[in-house]
DNA sequence: ATTATATATTTGTACCTACAACAATTGTAA
DNA sequence: TTACAATTGTTGTAGGTACAAATATATAAT
């Protein structure tokens, strides 16, 4: 019976932590998905990643990453260069602009985040988190 | 720490849900909002809908609902009626033609759907659904 | 009755996902 | 070396979300 529960809830769930950081974005006037890109690219600490690369981290599998990095480029939040070793490939990076903004955000997105997880004990958010582990496994 | 582990997981497994249905639908010719819309109708047995009871149904709160049933209207599976009695409404019903599909894909759905939920027993399913519930708490 | 307000739906726009086709470059094998 | 395959990224299209504005009708207030 509560097989159907399951998917419907945990769809609904997601949607609402994503509710959630987007509407803690809007006033920098970020989406969920640029704001994630600029987080990856943070992560990788000056050393330029390619598309390919910020695709695999990504939460939608199968995001256009160019056309997300073209909206951080129109806002000089990121840099992009051909790489001279691979010409195929394409380097990003963040610009100084990108780190300071994501710097202002960041005590706004941990506020969020844990004002919705205050809302569980830790041993519950350790169960919650395990459960979730067991659910992914991909056949 | 695991604040931020809870949004991100979160998100993930809402997203891993929606792509099962999702794959699962995709030989119908149905997205999941489609069929959630269809599935919706169905359970109104007969009493056409309005636009607004279909939305608030709806996982996504500000689904375009218009759009969705225009794409209904154009598979046949849904007729659209102006409502008499109130003209600034609209009577969406489901079609014979809707609820064959329906019959046609209903085991479809139940087997991705107790296929993911019995990769949980049954106490962890019933602690997990509620914890849900304390998560979803709105300020 | 006229004006204002609320309700119900449609339309427009920006951004996103999903998927496929395409182009350029690189790697490999006959 | 030439041909073929794999890799990397871009572009196109259909469907969707999110949000705001527009339209039409109904209800309430004066």
């Amino acid at each position: 019976m509560s097989a159907r529960s399951l998917v419907v809830e945990s769809m609904r769930l997601g949607q609402f932590m994503s509710d959630e950081i987007s509407c803690a974005l809007h006033p920098y006037g970020l989406s969920i998905q640029q704001f994630n890109v600029l987080r990856i690219l943070r992560g990788c600490k000056g050393t330029p990643a390619s598309l390919q690369y910020i695709t695999t981290r990504m939460i939608h599998k199968t995001s256009n990453t160019t056309r997300i990095v073209d909206r951080l480029l129109e806002k000089k939040l990121v840099d992009r260069k051909p790489c001279l070793e691979n010409r195929r490939k394409v380097e990003i990076s963040i610009t100084n602009k990108g780190l300071s903004l994501l710097t202002t955000i960041d005590p706004v997105i941990d506020e969020k985040e844990n004002e919705v997880a205050n809302r569980l004990t830790n041993e519950e958010l350790a169960t919650l988190l395990d459960n979730y582990k067991k659910l992914f496994v991909t056949l």
